[in-house]
DNA sequence: ACGAGGATGCTCT
DNA sequence: GAGCATCCTCGTC
């Protein structure tokens, strides 16, 4: 399943994620999202990556097989997550910063304590979804969270620097997809 | 629309 | 002890 996500390319693999849906089955209602923005990290040839100086206590899923879930805590207060690509063991993950909320709407105001800006960043995607530190490691193919195909539209890419890391900002890393009128 | 500042706690040096 | 892959509120314009 998913067998292009273990490519060694991650920043080839970024703009791909878009326009994917995002399951969650986590509580009593589903929820999900359209990814509309995503951005790349790349191992031991980046220094923004968590997985820049090798394995450690936190970051160990990043080093699991494609496909996997990599949830971290962001400023000691958000949940973030992303998908972690490429062959077992180098540490690719795509960062998830942003969906456009499709299933469960209620749910996901719920959660975020509010009408909108409901999933338009990276810590407001993961609480809508539900998802925490709890599922960290986990299978995107499988479990209480999946990745699953888009409608197969195509959609047009921008291409920007990452957001809010200070080391290689100059990278082109960020992808964004725009809506079409 | 945009920018500054504070909240908050874990991770690694 | 420093540094965060952020979000929200409250100011201005």
């Amino acid at each position: 399943m998913h067998g292009w996500l273990d490519d060694e390319d991650v920043v080839a693999i970024a703009p791909r994620l878009l326009g994917m849906r995002l399951r969650s089955e986590v509580g009593d209602e589903p929820t999900e999202v359209v990814i509309g923005e995503v951005e790349a990290y790349a191992g031991d040839q980046d220094p923004a990556s968590h997985a820049f100086r090798g394995p450690t206590p936190r970051n160990t899923a990043m080093f699991g097989p494609a496909g996997t879930l990599y949830v971290y805590r962001s400023y000691g207060l958000h949940w973030c997550m992303n998908v972690v690509t490429g062959p077992e063991g180098v540490g690719h993950a795509v960062l998830l910063r942003a969906g456009i909320p499709t299933v469960g709407r209620d749910t996901m105001t719920d959660r975020r304590g509010r009408l909108d800006h409901l999933a338009d960043g990276p810590g407001k995607l993961a609480q809508a979804l539900g998802v925490t530190g709890a599922h960290n490691g986990i299978s995107l193919s499988d479990g209480e969270i999946r990745l699953l195909p888009g409608e197969g539209e195509t959609l047009a890419v921008r291409a920007t620097p990452r957001v809010g890391i200070t080391k290689a900002v100059d990278r082109p890393w960020r992808f964004v997809a725009e809506i079409p009128l």
